[in-house]
DNA sequence: AAAGTAATCCGAAACGTTTTGGAGGAGAAG
DNA sequence: CTTCTCCTCCAAAACGTTTCGGATTACTTT
């Protein structure tokens, strides 16, 4: 493969002249650059990155660290979005992406970090890892530059991108009372999750402001999970069967509140109203198609992508981005006649 | 950070006793490498890959080139799926993977060659290439060892993995001549596509062999588009109101196929049957659930990226790897009473 | 005692770039 | 004629590794 010297020997200049000629300095006579860049593309010539990384000490590489790279994270395709998102975003810059997924065999021993250093990836962008996650620390703790997607963690190298959640359950829940519904219950996704505990505080909020009550035993957590929250949904009819409207924190826990719903030989929304959160593909093609609060989650990806490269050039204003997000509504939830 | 040299300084030997004692050679005294692992321990030494790559040429890294790798294509998340099975097999060894996607702003006019020889790939795995893209010709004739997905191109350094189409297409049509089908229209793809060439092959072996019929104004083409299935199939229907089934290349068409046969107030298994292609997830979701064949399509991006590794390493024993089909009949196809 | 062998180590070159600190020459200004 | 400035170019070092071809020492064998 052609070289840089190659084309020096050939043009009968310098390597330093080929060099800053390619890469459009001003102290080369514009023949001699035409001249070289003639002789580089005779010789298919194309620069090798690692030899130019090795010396400028960095690499114009990010990484993006997954957890849920599995098949069956093909429900709710969060993690396809948000790495959609970033290729996105990457593909407009002079940046590749590189994909490290813990889902690896763990023979090969590695933490995030030494995979990062490694690869002397200039940054990276952490996705689906638990807030438990020891690696997480590791990651923040580390010089590497990195931003989160729905972490809130803030310093100097660590940045985050994530959805406006209280305001998002708001708006569901406020769409519930507006329709007429008075007996809202929660199914939430889990106690450590960040975004639950936002969607938490929106529904809380949006039943003080109407005056409705807030009760926590109508607030159950279905882990995210279709099977859980159905479950959960059918005690929770059973027991309080005053219970007009459901609020879940994921579609798919909306979707299993449904079957919990058509169990109990009710029907969505006729008998109960269900709204859920994500807009997952599935949410509009159910029937009946799922209320819910869409994400922008390839959006998310974009913007976390810029960020972080924003961050790496040193231009970067701030080092968190909220985004909007946007109400549904469709045929889950319909006015109450209750 | 900490390089191999500081780990010499300080143990007190040279570099190459470092290096050698770090690889595992056998030229190094037990006691001196157990010392050297330690220290390097205690800096927090990490190899720096890229250098390593440079001298070795090679870069123990594959690329990936996708061109589906958009918002919409989470529909079909073929992409997704084949991306995570080369996630999977790449995470059990210790290659890596990175990403380069067309769908990027050509602001950058790089082809997928360039990019591979820029970042010293040392393989690559092409999906959702269109046959006709110049690309594909421009990667295959180049020297870059690398397997296509679905696209049967084979030389010194290509291979290729597909599932068996003919069979799977052939399975599909006997299952509907099987519960009493005689009259069976197919909806393909485009004509160009290799796998829509397979399956009108596998289609026209079904019929021929159950002594029906091949008749060419009831194969159409819907362009793997749902909506565009689904004016085709009207136009069928009203046409020739005596098909009772239709075999689709890919779920997405049997859904508008579906939705065809409702606008037309019949009802689908009852009056006709529909049987799909792929078996996305929305197949077992949608009501009336889809018949299909699946392909694991997961294992099609585990298996490319095993070929494609073995290859590198020089013991691929085969360049193609054929996978199998499954039929999976559920609600949409029902014995016919006719 | 000489020669051979095995174990352990090392110097230096190489990989393909970028960058630093000038060098050489031509023309302009004094 | 001398000095300055500008334009164009270049040699060499540096980045962090691996590897080739010995070199040194100690021990065995003749």
């Amino acid at each position: 493969m052609a070289t840089i010297k190659d084309i020096a020997r050939v043009a009968g200049v310098s390597v330093t002249t080929v060099s800053r000629a390619l890469n459009g300095y001003s102290d080369v006579n514009e023949n001699t650059r035409q001249k070289i860049i003639e002789i580089a593309k005779q010789l298919n010539y194309s620069p090798n990155t690692l030899a130019r990384s090795l010396v400028m000490n960095k690499s114009k590489t990010i990484g993006l660290l997954v957890s849920g790279l599995k098949r069956e994270s093909s429900k709710d395709n969060f993690t396809f979005e948000v790495l959609a998102g970033v290729n996105q975003y990457v593909g407009e810059t002079d940046y590749d992406m590189i994909l490290f997924s813990t889902n690896s065999t763990k023979q090969r021993e590695k933490t995030y970090t030494q995979l990062c250093r490694e690869r002397r990836v200039d940054g990276a962008i952490l996705q689906g890892i638990r807030i438990d996650d020891p690696y997480l620390q590791e990651v923040v703790e580390s010089d590497i530059p990195c931003v989160l997607i729905d972490i809130p963690i803030e310093s100097e190298t660590v940045g985050y991108v994530t959805t406006d959640n209280v305001l998002g359950a708001k708006k569901a829940v406020q769409h519930l009372i507006d329709i007429g519904h008075k007996n809202i219950a929660m199914v939430n996704g889990y106690e450590f999750a960040f975004v639950s505990q936002k969607r938490l505080e929106g529904y809380r909020q949006a039943l003080l402001e109407a005056n409705l009550p807030f009760c926590t035993h109508w607030v159950v957590d279905g882990k995210f999970e279709e099977e859980i929250a159905e479950e959960k949904a059918l005690k929770l009819l059973k027991q309080y069967p005053e219970i007009t409207a459901f609020f879940c924190a994921s579609d798919l826990m909306a979707l299993g509140v449904i079957n919990a719903v058509k169990k109990l030989d009710k029907s969505v929304p006729e008998d109960i109203a269900v709204i859920g959160y994500d807009d997952i593909f599935l949410a509009s093609y159910s029937t009946p198609a799922l209320s819910t609060v869409a994400q922008n989650i390839f959006a998310m990806g974009y913007e976390a992508a810029k960020l972080l490269i924003e961050m790496l050039e040193g231009k970067a204003k701030s080092h968190v981005k909220i985004l909007e997000t946007e109400l549904k509504i469709r045929e889950s939830t319909v006015k109450n006649h209750c």
